[in-house]
DNA sequence: CGCACAATTGATCACGATCAAAACCAGTGG
DNA sequence: CCACTGGTTTTGATCGTGATCAATTGTGCG
C-alpha cells in the first residue's frame, strides 16, 4: 500500500522558471513557513528533507508529512498555509510567487496532470497518512512508513532514514518508546541496522514491505 | 479543531452549467464510482450523504470521508478515482465531464479559489482525517467528528446523524463496539439522545465541541 | 566537562480490541 | 398480522497492545 509520503517525481514544469527568486539554505529545525501565514509563494525543495507539522488547539504536535527534493509545497488552504514547514536536515530550496504559478497553470495543456504535480504532494500526503493511521498495529504502521521512505528515496538497496525517531513517532501517532521498540524488533530480525543512535539503515526493503502487508 | 469533513460551502460556479447531463437517484449502498476506475466526470451531490471508502491490500475497509449536498467529488489521482463513493442515504447527484471542468478552470479568475472549491473537499477531507486519527482517545475522536458533522449539516440546535455507527467506526478507525459505548457515555451525560436505534440526535453541540478539545 | 536532548530499557497500567451473545429493527413472504 | 431473516446495535467478559511513568545511556555541542 502506498503511504503518506509524496512521490511527486515529475515536477510542474521540470524546474522553476528563470525568475528563481531565492535559493536559500536552512539548518535543521528552521522553518520555511508557518501555518496560518498568508501564502504568497511556493517552495521547491532542492536538497534535504522537510516535515510538515500541525498543532491541535490543545498544543499537541503532529507531523503530517515528509517532503523530499523535487517536491513543491506551500499551496495554501484559502489564503494561508495549512501547516508549518520545518527543515529536518540541512535544506536548500527555491521559491516561486504564487501568482506566477496561477498564470503558469493556465497555460498548461493538461490541467489535471499539472495539479497532480503540485497540489498532490502535500494534500495527497495527508490523504495517504489517514489511510496509514487507519490501520492497526505498531509494526504494520512502521513498516508501511519505512517501505514508503525506501520507495521514495531508496536506491533499491540499503536506505538510511533521514529523520529522527521522534519525528517518526509524531508522524505515526505513536510514542517514541514504541517506535524505538519496534525498531529493535526489526533489528532482531535483521532487516535494519542501528548505527550511531541517529542513523538507521534499512537492509531488507522487501521484508519491510512484506511486514507492512499485515 | 476542524476535521475530516469537507466544508465546501461555495461551489465552483454556483451550480454546474446548463449541460447538466445526468441527474441521478441512488438508494443507500449503491456506488457513484469505483476506486481505480478511469475518471471522466465529476459528481455534484444535490441531496443525501455520500461516503468515500478505500480498501487496503489486505481487504481492510476504511471510510475516508463523508460528503454532503453542495460538495463536488470525483477528481482523480492521475487518471483514476482515488476511492469508491457510496451512497449512505438516498442520494441525488448531477455530473459534469472532467474535460469541461478543465476548460472551466482555465477561465476562472482566481485559480486558487477555484481549486479551493473542487480539489478541496475530497483531498482536504483526507488531510483533516489524518489530523483526527492522530489524536488519542476514543471520546476525543468521536466528539471531534460529531462537532464537525454539526458544523457541516447542523442548524445550530439539534442535529440528527445521517450515517450508521458502523460507518462512523470505519471512519474513526475504531470498532463498532467502542463507538456504541462512547455514544452511551454521551447519552448518560445528556448530550445526545438515541432514538430508534439508527437515529442519534445531538442535543448539545457546544458540549460536544468542548469534549473534543480534550 | 557539562549541558540538553534523543534514544533506550524496564515496569506497570489502562484503553480499546476481541470474542461471544442477546436485543433491536427493517424488510419479506406466508 | 405474524414468522422469519439479515444486519445493526447493544451489552458483557476477557485479553493484549501500546501508553505512561521512570530512569539510564548515548550523542552532539558550546
Amino acid at each position: 500500500m502506498r503511504l503518506g509520503i509524496s512521490d511527486n517525481v515529475v515536477p510542474l514544469h521540470g524546474d522553476f522558471p528563470d525568475q528563481r527568486l531565492h535559493m536559500t539554505q536552512l539548518t535543521p529545525g528552521q522553518t520555511l513557513f508557518w501555518e496560518g501565514d498568508e501564502a504568497n509563494q511556493l517552495f521547491r525543495i532542492e536538497s534535504g528533507v522537510v516535515r510538515s507539522v500541525n498543532f491541535s488547539a490543545e498544543g499537541e504536535r503532529q507531523v503530517t508529512g515528509f517532503f523530499f527534493p523535487g517536491d513543491v509545497i506551500g499551496l495554501p488552504r484559502g489564503h494561508d498555509y495549512r501547516y508549518t514547514a520545518e527543515a529536518v536536515t540541512e535544506v536548500s530550496y527555491s521559491t516561486q510567487p504564487l501568482k506566477g504559478w496561477s498564470e503558469e497553470m493556465r497555460c498548461t495543456r493538461d490541467l489535471n496532470d499539472a495539479l497532480f504535480g503540485t497540489v498532490q504532494p502535500e494534500l495527497e500526503a495527508g490523504y495517504m497518512r489517514s489511510l496509514l493511521l487507519g490501520r492497526q498495529g505498531a509494526l504494520v504502521r512502521m513498516c508501511s512508513f519505512l517501505a514508503d521512505v525506501c520507495a521514495r528515496i531508496g536506491n533499491g538497496e540499503e536506505t538510511v532514514l533521514p529523520m529522527p525517531q521522534t519525528d517518526i513517532a509524531a508522524y505515526l501517532a505513536m510514542t517514541p518508546e514504541t517506535v524505538c521498540r519496534t525498531f529493535r524488533k526489526l533489528k532482531d530480525i535483521g532487516t535494519v541496522r542501528i548505527e550511531k543512535h541517529d542513523c538507521i539503515r534499512i537492509l531488507e526493503p522487501g521484508r519491510i514491505a512484506q511486514l507492512a502487508s499485515h
